[in-house]
DNA sequence: AAAAACGCTTGACGTTTGTCAAGCTTTTTT
DNA sequence: AAAAAAGCTTGACAAACGTCAAGCGTTTTT
């Protein structure tokens, strides 16, 4: 295995990124924050919680969301501390979470998109242990965790994808892990923007043009380094013609020549 | 929240390390690897899989073990790419695990002792993403997971500790991202001693006393650190008094000093 | 529309950690 | 018991990244 197969998760099935139609959903609004939604009608259901469940089995989860809630750019979905009571589905809109501690470190822990799902740090001890922030406006399911541990008892195919996302997180820290104990710079922003860019690739969007929803500070949070040292790393990649780079405008210009920097094959 | 009581799991429950009393088992081993084993007498029920079932859920989880197997120091108990079938609980022994690419990278991901659950990687993809190496002789409870996710259905105790195992290794891996992205090797090494420390207490062993059973390269591999780095770093501890090394033995003096360092408050 | 705040880039320099090398100790093998 | 291998420590030096500072462009606020 190499190092980019493990910081790039497997292709996802293709969602086109379609609006999404919420007619005649609004009239179930529970309040004005929340608006009653189902799983079954959803153009993430391939990305997100019902992913490999039937017909039957779908309909069975509607009611599993409890409500949708809208998260406005820069605020909190959950807070380290806070109690836990559900996990979250993103259906729009861009995340980031971060473990903080009072000494002052504040470490991104992950970026999260559509169809991924928040909150899996709270299970075991009733309460949030990191941030969830809204990098851009959103909108999340909320699916209170009670009624997924009660549903997912006679589900099976639930029960097993519920395990299968709890894994997929384990798994996908190991990647980051290896990213932060053992690459150097260039290598991890390279193996950053790799995997961005196949998480919007599967999710409809260009595989070479990106928008970046957060600041050169986040990243630099994220991938152990400072925002100085990731701007120089982005200039550099200009320079070598891998990117162009306008602000939070990326475009790939040689996916290969990134996929050489992270298993340290670039050519030099 | 502070950055120790991140890296420092809540203390668990105290479990006397006493011998293991396995008269009577041995009639029924199923082959000479393997033996059949109960959850209901095993003087690690209050840290392993069993944690928080009654005496009838305890005897029905019996059968969940299916076999032990041992596994000499240095073997291999699964291996990045083969297929996913258990989980395994350690009974004795010392393990690490970690993630290897072929372009010569292995990073250490994490040291499990007595008690502790490997092989959650493997639920996502049914295979292993990484490799479990025994670091001293050790036996395992092996668990198939497809037995556990039956009994799970069941027994809704179980069902929450399932869930609470694999959100307590998602928040270690956020607490070991924080360690590896922002903190200096001084702070890395006293983070890792101290949560080293905490778990073999809460075993039965000395909360100052103890035996490191991986080499310097393997702690290094942990913390993102050269192996030379960590040797400076024991070296710079003993001068300081916070230490008594000798080869794997560790003696902690000043478990204040370790905290302080993990928080920045280290007098200088 | 102007002012303020924020985010990004780049340069000069400092610190931390890595690299290479040598020698020593302990453990394992023969 | 001797030889070999593996593991650990320490020093000198190099490389990578962080720090501090200045300036510019963009976005947000008033």
């Amino acid at each position: 295995m190499n190092a980019s197969s493990i910081l790039v998760s497997p292709m996802l099935k293709m969602v086109p990124a379609q609006p999404i139609d919420t007619s005649g959903l609004s009239s179930t609004a529970i309040n004005s924050h929340s608006l009653k939604v189902a799983c079954s009608n959803c153009n993430l259901r391939e990305l997100c919680m019902p992913l490999g469940l039937s017909e039957q089995e779908l309909e069975r989860i509607d009611d599993v969301v409890a409500l949708r809630r809208k998260v406005k750019r820069g605020a909190t979905l959950f807070r380290n501390g806070e109690k836990f009571t559900s996990l979250y589905a993103i259906r729009t809109g861009f995340f980031k979470t971060s473990v903080v501690t009072d000494d002052g470190r504040d470490q991104v822990t992950g970026f999260q998109m559509a169809g991924e799902v928040m909150g899996l740090d709270g299970i075991v001890s009733d309460h949030h242990s990191c941030d969830a922030i809204a990098l851009e406006d959103a909108e999340v399911c909320v699916m209170p965790f009670e009624r997924i541990e009660e549903l997912s008892r006679e589900i099976n195919s639930l029960q097993r994808h519920v395990h299968k996302i709890m894994s997929r997180e384990i798994v996908r820290e190991n990647g980051v892990m290896l990213l932060l104990g053992s690459m150097r710079a260039e290598e991890r922003l390279a193996a950053f923007l790799l995997n961005l860019a196949q998480r919007l690739h599967a999710r409809g969007f260009s595989q070479s043009d990106l928008i970046l929803r957060m600041t050169r500070e986040e990243i630099g949070s994220y991938l152990g380094l400072k925002l100085e040292t990731v701007s120089r790393t982005f200039s550099k990649f200009v320079e070598d013609k891998v990117l162009e780079v306008k602000q939070r405008h990326v475009r790939i210009l040689n996916t290969e020549a990134l996929r050489d920097i992270v298993n340290n094959k670039a050519c030099l």
